[in-house]
DNA sequence: CCGCATCCCTAGCGATACTG
DNA sequence: CAGTATCGCTAGGGATGCGG
């Protein structure tokens, strides 16, 4: 459920094409994180703990195939370096996640209070 | 990925409560579709091309338990029906919803225009 | 009409190890 | 540092059928 299938004569549902694209363990995080400065893949890999290097590979590639973020090599003394950031598309999406923060903080309330 | 769970020390990330309360084939379809009027179990099933009741009805209960819908039996001469609906808890996220839509009308059009 | 019990199968995720 | 290759596992989702 990551990428856009052909298939899917479905209902028409617009909210169903971003939660799509940011369905995936660790992309919502990514993004988070990204939305406060750009990223290497350590830092990244670093301030997610858990995640494997494989897996965060993958869902940066998806990001990036969706158009969301862009990864720049940028080579230090022999060293490979890749920078992450949203595109300008990407930075669309923002609201959208902002959105979803804040109801995220209205639910920890809402718990507490329950 | 459905409901929290007790482990992840991971990252603040407020985006992710949402981000996992409506994650699930189905979830963003049935919330999208009760943000018009409340639904039976039938008419969900219904304009849900490709569920299956077991699943429906699974998403529904996580729905449930999750506190964003709620399910009204009743009984029309010895036939059960259950209409199903927001709760006051549930609308609090139709406004991220509605976010997550307008990208996704955002996002059709980006597509053409590349 | 609705929910539940069974069985199955695939996609996503994770651990490890190895190249540029 | 970044990315890839293998292998394995488990949870989510799907098909079918019974019972309330």
């Amino acid at each position: 459920m990551t990428s856009p299938r052909p298939d899917e004569k479905l209902l028409h549902c617009p909210a169903l094409v971003a939660t799509r694209v940011i369905a995936g363990k660790w992309k919502t995080r990514v993004l988070w994180l990204l939305r406060e400065r750009p990223h290497h893949f350590g830092e990244l890999k670093g301030r997610l703990p858990g995640v494997s290097a494989k897996v965060l590979a993958e869902q940066l590639q998806q990001l990036e195939r969706d158009g969301l973020i862009q990864g720049q090599a940028e080579l230090r003394g022999g060293v490979s370096f890749v920078l992450y950031d949203y595109t300008r598309y990407g930075r669309t999406l923002i609201p959208a996640l902002d959105a979803l923060g804040t109801w995220g903080l209205e639910h920890a309330a809402w718990e507490t209070g329950r």
